[in-house]
RNA sequence: GGGCAGUUAGCUCAGGGGGAGAGCGCUUCCUUGACACGGAAGAGGUCGGAGGUUCGAUUCCUCUACUGCCCA
């Protein structure tokens, strides 16, 4: 693949060239595909599945770049690395789409019937699954398309029915007549945390119901009028003293003058309002418990849709909330309505439609949640459980799960697996089944009818870990790669999925379904807020990847955050990442340039290392032990800055500039000393970088004269002792501080750049050697023409000054000699000088310190106050020269 | 009401018991044979407040203020 251009490299790196060719490359020679080798580890990631007539928005770009460099970096490391695509067929989602669509052509999903309906939503199916399939080749995800699954395909159906009959014959299964979260709009029930509940201002209604026997009457609060339509009863506290002579009676609801009575049960507050409560069963969940108590009637008075049915007599066919208007209004002319009191109060709205929730007595399917938690928190707080990143979700998890209460799992819905239960037209029977049965167990008529309702949409995404991998079946692949490794996710749906997954796993798998659990946080826009349609804020990753390129985009979100916390989008943080790009390409292009035509044979590492070769060799040794180190702790953006700043600041701003003058020089034997070091560096920061950028990576690493097949099939860089130079640090920093001292004193005395100048040097000892080893490198980087390094060299007269760890530097700067510069420069050294001397020696001189402080602390800082001692007496000799 | 985060340079954020960091922005200079998506040299912070633990706290603990999130 790789073509043989160096030299007319383009200066600019273009994303969008590599991005084509290279993703097709890995699909081709079939990289991503796990199971290749059966030696190998096993190291499995399943992709959270994306809804499938969605988008994909910045939020899952985030989740899958995370996923795509462990998953890269495992493959790297030599595990069988399975990362397991799929989709989420996504049932209310999915359907409210469509029947939006519908509704566009003026037809709802009755006009078509059950099954042209479902064959509208398959074809949408298809299209969207396409498009988020061509989003993940253009994110460069290293997905194993040969194992992609759908929750609705007929493995995973299955997996569903399976878990709903056994559920249904261990008894945890049920179904019944409760108080269920109704959404009026979408006419379906929904689960408890699919209501998000809001402070709303409303109002606190009082009323007076009258005595049926004209005795008085009683004073009733509700924030919802409406439902007096519903009431069966008025509940007072037992203990209430108030009402004692009335528990028993009966009162007249007004307008609709049906009688009911006066009944005391301990739910009711007699702090709150009045301290008697109007008992509307059939449509709040707490009257509904205290009218199975008392056994009072269920009345319901709206329908599906949230407008009022035929038990609310002239009232009916009135929306609910038009109902409520009328119902004030109507309650205030029959003087029943005695105050109006402003009251804000928390109201459930659909997480989907947006509707108000309503409490609706209803049929439905539930599952029995108590024993499965019960399993849950048993593994977990046993230590077997999940191991939750950050460890603070851990808590969120466990709260949740020792709280949860039955899950209702059926919705109204035509898209979603249809509940496996049939009922017998002739004897009523019901029966439960992995297959749909011919004849009634009952009375063998064959006249039987399916359930008409699916199941939630996260009942199939529970088993998604299993499921995927074969389950019921005991399949290769779930033996060896369940349970999976990790699971990555945001926080927002630790409850809807990872809960439910771990229960799941636990009762069918006897297993958790992974080991660990990476929580990351929400993307959010410039200012902070959460992305989302209405406000028309979302970022396209597509749109950032069409600007900037994938590699830009992916280092820049999984460098954006720590884990668990929210992070910003900020363009200016993608173009931050695209320039890092484009700083790799350019040094990369300087070192290709020079190893064009060179074998692989000679890129051997062997022969005398100049300092700098030392240095960036042992810089890389402890590059790829921090890096290693890092990804073990799912520290991305920790990795991402290592990476950034030895590429950029140690690579390319120190090494390439020290490698030019053996590269540039006369020298073949140094130069191809500096070529090896230079491809070697080069060759293990493009493994290091590769799960993070992996198209630039993988194009300019098939450009090196030792490259492999591919780049994502590479092998994971470790650390080799023959590197080890710890010495090669501190000679590298000597000299770069008295560069950086001589560029300095340039800079102030605005000599211009060309202006080559004389430099003396007179270094310690113990740098010597450095130095004068360094000498080409010191003439090239300070601009100097004649440079003397002498350890006994006398300061020459009218000389700028400067002092450095290991060395003092003279400038005989002719006709530019500033004595006040020189003054004042060596006048804020020692300033500084004294501070640090003042400072180590209280520390010292603190016996407290040196009694209890760690003995490598307190010896590093005796050394630190010799360093700056020796360098004061120098600054101090050399103000006393000048003024002398 | 309960719980959990956050508060560090102009902005966005890392970091972490022993000399305050990055990116962007800002100032000055430079189109030098990898790169102006660049190079060189700089300016800029008493790490929200108050106590405590410690030889030593920006970092650990407690309280407190403000911001955000979750649960009821």
């Amino acid at each position: 693949m790789a073509e043989p251009v160096q030299s007319n490299l383009p200066s600019a790196y273009d994303p969008k060239r590599a991005e084509e060719k290279w993703y097709d490359y890995w699909i081709e020679g079939r990289f991503f595909e796990a199971g290749q080798d059966p030696e190998k580890e096993p190291y499995t990631i399943v992709i959270p599945p994306p809804n499938v007539t969605g988008t994909l928005h910045i939020g899952h770009a985030l989740n899958n770049t995370l996923q795509d460099i462990l998953i890269r970096w495992k493959r790297m490391q030599g595990y069988d690395a399975l990362w397991l695509p799929g989709m989420d067929h996504a049932g209310i989602a999915t359907q409210t789409r469509v029947e939006a669509k519908l509704r566009e052509q003026g037809l709802s999903r009755h006009d078509l019937g059950r099954e042209k309906f479902l064959e509208e939503v398959w074809k949408w199916k298809a299209k969207y699954a396409a498009n988020i399939s061509q989003q993940w080749r253009k994110m460069g995800l290293s997905l194993d398309y040969s194992r992609e699954r759908f929750t609705f395909d007929e493995g995973l159906s299955n997996a569903v029915n399976e878990v709903f009959v056994r559920l249904y014959e261990k008894g945890l299964i049920y179904r019944g007549k409760y108080i269920i979260n109704w959404d009026p709009q979408a006419r379906t029930a929904l689960s408890d945390i699919e209501v998000i509940y809001k402070e709303v201002k409303g109002a606190l209604y009082h009323m007076d119901y009258p005595l049926k026997d004209g005795s008085g009457k009683i004073c009733v609060a509700t924030t919802r009028p409406e439902t007096i339509l519903g009431d069966t009863a008025v509940a007072v506290h037992p203990d209430d003293e108030r009402y004692q002579d009335l528990i028993g009676k009966t009162v007249v609801l007004p307008l609709i003058g049906r009688e009911i009575p006066i009944i005391a049960d301990e739910y009711v507050d007699p702090e709150f309002g009045s301290g008697a409560v109007k008992i509307t069963p059939a449509h709040d969940p707490n009257d509904f418990e205290i009218g199975i108590r008392h056994d009072l009637p269920q009345i319901i008075v709206m329908d599906e849709s949230g407008m009022m049915n035929e038990q609310a007599g002239k009232y009916q066919g009135m929306d609910r909330f038009e109902c409520r208007k009328q119902i004030v209004k109507d309650l205030q002319e029959a003087g029943v309505l005695t105050e109006v009191e402003e009251h804000t109060h928390s109201v459930g709205h659909s997480e989907r439609s947006g509707a108000v929730v309503e409490p609706y007595l209803s049929t439905q399917w539930f599952v029995s949640m108590k024993p499965l938690a019960e399993k849950a928190i048993q593994a977990q707080k046993s230590g077997e459980g999940v191991r939750f990143v950050p460890d603070r979700f851990e808590k969120i998890y466990l709260h949740w799960i020792e709280n949860v209460r039955d899950w209702c799992i059926s919705r109204q819905l035509w898209w979603g697996h249809r509940i496996p239960a049939w009922y017998c037209d002739e004897c009523g029977e019901m029966m439960v089944a992995r297959e749909t049965p011919d004849q009634c167990s009952n009375c063998h008529s064959s006249q039987l009818r399916q359930d008409e309702d699916v199941l939630d949409t996260w009942f199939s995404s529970a088993l998604w870990p299993f499921s995927t991998l074969g389950w019921p079946e005991e399949t290769d692949d779930l033996k060896r790669y369940y349970p999976t490794d990790l699971l990555l996710t945001a926080y927002d749906i630790i409850y809807f999925w990872v809960a439910r997954m771990i229960f799941s796993g636990l009762e069918f798998t006897d297993q958790k379904p992974f080991k660990d659990v990476l929580i990351t946080g929400l993307v959010r826009d410039a200012e902070g807020r959460k992305m989302s349609k209405s406000l028309g804020n979302g970022v396209d990753p597509m749109e950032v990847i069409e600007k900037y390129g994938a590699d830009a985009m992916r280092f820049m979100l999984s460098t954006g955050c720590t884990p668990g916390n929210d992070q910003r989008f900020r363009w200016e943080r993608v173009e931050s990442a695209r320039h890092f790009a484009n700083k790799i390409w350019n040094a990369s292009r300087f070192a290709l340039m020079h190893l064009d035509g060179v074998t692989a044979e000679e890129l051997e590492l062997s022969g005398t290392l100049s300092t700098a070769d030392r240095w960036i060799l042992h810089r890389l040794n402890e590059t790829i032990a921090d890096v290693t180190r890092l990804l073990e702790r799912y520290d991305f953006a920790e990795t991402g800055r290592v990476l950034y700043n030895f590429i950029w600041d140690e690579l390319c701003d120190w090494y390439i500039e020290f490698a030019k003058l053996p590269l540039y020089g006369e020298d073949e034997e140094a130069k191809r000393v500096t070529r090896a070091v230079l491809a070697h560096v080069l060759d293990q920061s493009l493994r290091l970088l590769h799960p993070m950028m992996p198209f630039i990576t993988e194009e300019i690493w098939q450009h090196l004269p030792t490259a492999g097949k591919s780049i994502t099939i590479a092998s994971w860089p470790s650390p080799s002792d023959a590197y080890h130079a710890p010495e090669s640090v501190r000679e590298m920093e000597v000299l770069i501080e008295a560069i950086r001292a001589v560029r300095n004193i340039r800079a102030e005395m605005e000599v211009a750049p060309k202006h080559e100048i004389e430099l003396l040097i007179r270094p310690d000892a113990d740098t010597t050697a450095a130095i004068k080893n360094n000498e080409p490198a010191i003439r090239r980087l300070c601009g100097v023409s004649n440079l003397t390094i002498d350890p006994n060299l006398e300061r020459p007269e009218k000389s700028m000054t400067a002092v450095v760890t290991g060395a003092e530097l003279f400038l005989p700067l002719a006709g530019l000699v500033d004595i006040e510069q020189t003054v004042a420069r060596l006048n804020a050294e020692l300033k500084k000088l004294n501070a640090e001397v003042e400072r180590v020696e209280k520390k010292l001189s603190n016996q407290g310190f040196v009694a209890k402080a760690p003995a490598h602390i307190v010896e590093a800082e005796r050394k630190k106050g010799e360093e700056y001692k020796e360098k004061r007496e120098k600054v101090l000799a050399r103000l006393a020269e000048i003024r002398a």
